[in-house]
DNA sequence: ACTTGTGCCTCGCTTACGTCA
DNA sequence: CTTGACGTAAGCGAGGCACAA
């Protein structure tokens, strides 16, 4: 059970060290997957993207369905307060905006022919569905390892593959749609994390690179108060900044030898920077 | 061409439940 | 046995997109 989180937690961590990679350039972006690869800011684009050509493709498939079905009543019991609460709440996530239309049509399709399993335990009979109180199930291992599997394939499903899925895995599409939604916000999570702790290492590096120049300015001024060796000394300007990487040249004579390296982050030319410095504006 | 209504999807936030120390 | 922390399945509302009328 631990090592099942820690592996859990290490392949999150993992794909998100993968992020970082990706996005210092390190690793080639070809690589992983598109969506897996890109910072959570570029998923969000990305995500719209996929959802886009998803519905391109699925949407096809809906617009059929909506025609043969979209004005047939919800299967008995679906729509008219059945005492099972799990079918009730399987059409509840859309209750918002499904109050009038009910549930998807292939998800009532498929719900009619796949019998709520409810995983293992399956304590379902014993656990009153009449009082409306919100049963929880746990997946088993194997249903997860398989959502885990086909998550890394791809992050968002098709209604096709959630039905599929579904039917191999013996859940209810609904806890199919809730298990990678849940899992995406699991990644964001963790994704926020490591940036968090990126951005907070990127602040130490500069804040030591701040504290290395003033030194560096203060050892100049000092030089420049003592005419003979402010005489002899070569000219200070060599401190150019490449204009391509915005890296600043070293110069050929040190007097702050002593000084460490610039940090590699710190000096890391702005096309490094974390993407979501750039990202545009989330909703 | 534009507007409006509908259906669907995803997200963020939250709640409730199961498990463990 | 109880309790608090933690992980996670599930509920809810909002926003956005595609499509049809």
């Amino acid at each position: 059970m631990l090592l099942e989180k820690e592996d859990l937690a290490l392949s999150l961590s993992l794909s998100s060290s993968a992020n970082r990679f990706d996005r210092l350039g390190l690793v080639p972006s070809s690589s992983s997957s598109p969506s897996r690869s890109l910072p959570s800011s570029c998923q969000q684009w990305s995500r719209l993207l996929l959802a886009r050509s998803e519905r391109g493709g699925a949407g096809e498939a809906r617009r059929g369905l909506r025609t043969i079905d979209v004005n047939q009543p919800p299967p008995a019991g679906a729509a008219a307060g059945r005492p099972d609460s799990e079918e009730a709440d399987a059409s509840s996530p859309n209750s918002g905006v499904s109050s009038v239309g009910g549930k998807r049509p292939a998800e009532r399709e498929a719900e009619h022919d796949a019998e709520p399993s409810c995983s293992r335990g399956a304590s379902d009979e014993e656990e009153g569905d009449g009082d409306g109180s919100r049963k929880k199930l746990r997946l088993s291992k194997d249903q997860s390892a398989v959502l885990e599997e086909s998550f890394k394939e791809h992050t968002t499903l098709s209604p096709k593959q959630k039905l599929a899925l579904a039917k191999q895995l013996n859940l209810r599409p609904r806890q199919v749609e809730v298990w990678f939604q849940n899992r995406r916000a699991r990644t964001k999570l963790k994704q926020t994390e490591v940036d968090c702790e990126f951005l907070k290492r990127c602040c130490e590096n500069l804040t030591e690179e701040n504290r290395r120049l003033q030194k560096e300015v203060q050892e100049l001024r000092a030089l420049k108060l003592s005419p003979q060796l402010y005489m002899q000394m070569t000219p200070p300007t060599t401190l150019t900044m490449c204009p391509s990487c915005e890296r600043v040249s070293k110069p050929s004579f040190s007097t702050t030898s002593t000084t460490n390296p610039p940090p590699s982050e710190a000096a890391a030319p702005r096309s490094l920077r974390p993407p979501f410095l750039d990202a545009p504006p989330q909703r």
